[in-house]
RNA sequence: GGCAGGUUGUCCGAGCGGCCAAUGGAAACGGACUGUAAAUCCGUCGCGAGAGCUACGAAGGUUCGAAUCCUUCACCUGCCA
């Protein structure tokens, strides 16, 4: 598959985008420069952010040149959600999640060699403006009456709480930077997610009055799961890139556990599995679905290409420990410890009672719950079923001296160190 | 500016002086089942071992007793200026 166009459709990866025959045309024509923006909303970049990253290396790889905008300024001023207004951040604040995130991006693209891929910062062009001439010059070429149109404006207009000029204005900001990387690297191309589709044709379009050029733009899709939830949340917590928000070993599981309805389409979009592995993949969930090798490739893949391979290694090992079918005290202490190295957990006395033992290593909420879930028989302690809430833990609990393992539910383990 | 109505637990939404930690739905969690999947059925779903405590926009008040009544404030909605 040599179409880059060709291969993002078939990946799944294209939901809207402007003029298609034009765009191919274009990228048909030998290297583009493109972008896409993102904004520091979090000191880490999460789930639907990795499809974006994915897309720009895609592009990379295809020879294009590609650069990576972190919002500075559009991150001061805030993209309206369509339910309400945000509560602004310091400017200390957004550069240093800045910072973070212009750290984070770095694996993901190549930014050495021939075909570096740049990485530029909205604030520098942007905060240099007056108010006055960004009213004059660039406020004049945008209508009123069409970005009130745009869907998270329109919806905040309705809205009880309104919306604030400052995040009226945002669409216009971000409208800036296509012009500005336009006119400075003859960028003609930004991609985004779904609802930024308002955002990009309103670069577009003030490319085109000022510059009387056609550039393009497109998005991906907004990932679903079969019920129709989006993707890239896990126990209600956002899964995020950033190995101090989310741990490598969370988000291997959170891989892991994708339902099998929807685990050939992530394969497509996250990973570069060729057609044919993947087809097998599908295959394999049809005829061994209990094998759950999809579930097992993408996790993998997914993991390196974010954590690494090696933190991939540790935690295959670590849930192959945990989750496999041997018996856990026959373990032998290294596997043990590293197995339980990738755990939630907490450092605990001998003679903690299980109760307390489960709320400390952030399995349950609270200590009524802990009881719930122990009556409900949905706790264990070493893979042995827990029934008695007064039970604590015994020195001879602790596997091989040092850690023992508890479970709520099926899939949720924490590891209880001794102190 | 005037008049009327609203603000309830993660969300939606009942309740309108005691039987209300608060009906119902959604989400979520656990169990039964496989496969660390889905679907289905059952259960749980403020904190606390318990007594009890904290919660129904905010602050006061009436009452033996308030989410429910009164006062003030904030915000929203509708009608009239």
């Amino acid at each position: 598959m040599t179409d880059i166009f060709d291969e993002l459709q078939w990946r799944g990866l294209v939901a809207q985008s402007t003029d298609e025959a034009a765009l191919r045309e274009a990228l048909a024509e030998g290297p583009l420069t493109l972008y896409c923006g993102f904004d520091p909303t979090a000191p880490s970049l999460h789930f639907g952010n990795l499809v974006q990253l994915v897309v720009l290396r895609h592009f990379q790889r295809a020879g294009h040149r590609v650069i990576c905008l972190v919002g500075g300024s559009t991150g001061l001023i805030g993209d309206p959600r369509p339910t309400s207004e945000r509560v602004l951040k310091t400017k200390e604040q957004t550069a240093d999640w800045v910072a973070r995130i212009q750290e984070q991006v770095r694996p993901f693209l190549d930014f050495e060699g021939d075909n570096a891929a740049l990485l530029v910062n909205n604030l520098d062009w942007t905060a240099p403006i007056s108010a006055l001439d960004f009213l004059r010059d660039i406020g004049k070429h945008f209508r009123v009456n069409h970005m009130v149109r745009k869907e998270a404006v329109a919806a905040r207009l309705e809205s009880e709480q309104g919306i604030s000029y400052t995040e009226f204005s945002y669409q216009i900001l971000q409208a800036l930077d296509f012009l500005e990387l336009y006119r400075a690297h003859g960028c003609t191309l930004q991609t985004g997610g779904a609802d930024q589709w308002g955002n990009l044709t309103a670069g577009v379009d003030l490319v085109h009055r000022v510059e009387g050029a056609s550039v393009h733009c497109f998005t991906t899709p907004l990932l679903t799961d079969a019920a129709g939830t989006k993707f890239g949340k896990s126990e209600g917590n956002a899964v995020w890139l950033g190995a101090d928000m989310t741990s490598p070993y969370a988000f291997y599981q959170y891989w892991i556990n994708v339902e099998d309805a929807s685990v050939v389409k992530l394969l497509k979009v996250f990973t570069d599995r060729t057609p044919e592995e993947i087809a097998a993949a599908e295959e394999q969930v049809a005829q061994e679905p209990f094998r759950r090798t999809a579930q097992r490739i993408l996790a993998a893949d997914v993991t390196t290409l974010v954590h690494g391979a090696e933190a991939t290694a540790a935690v295959q090992a670590a849930s192959e420990a945990l989750f496999g079918r041997g018996d856990l005290t026959a373990l032998d202490p290294a596997t043990l410890g590293d197995a339980t190295a990738e755990l939630p957990g907490a450092d605990l006395e001998v003679g903690t009672s299980l109760v307390d033992a489960l709320v400390a290593t952030g399995l349950v909420d609270s200590r009524n719950a802990a009881r719930r879930t122990i009556g409900e028989g949905g706790a264990s302690l070493n893979n042995v079923k827990l029934t008695d809430p007064e039970q604590a833990l015994g020195e001879h609990d602790f596997l091989a001296g040092q850690v023992a393992v508890l479970k709520r539910g099926r899939r949720n383990l924490a590891a209880a160190r001794k102190a």
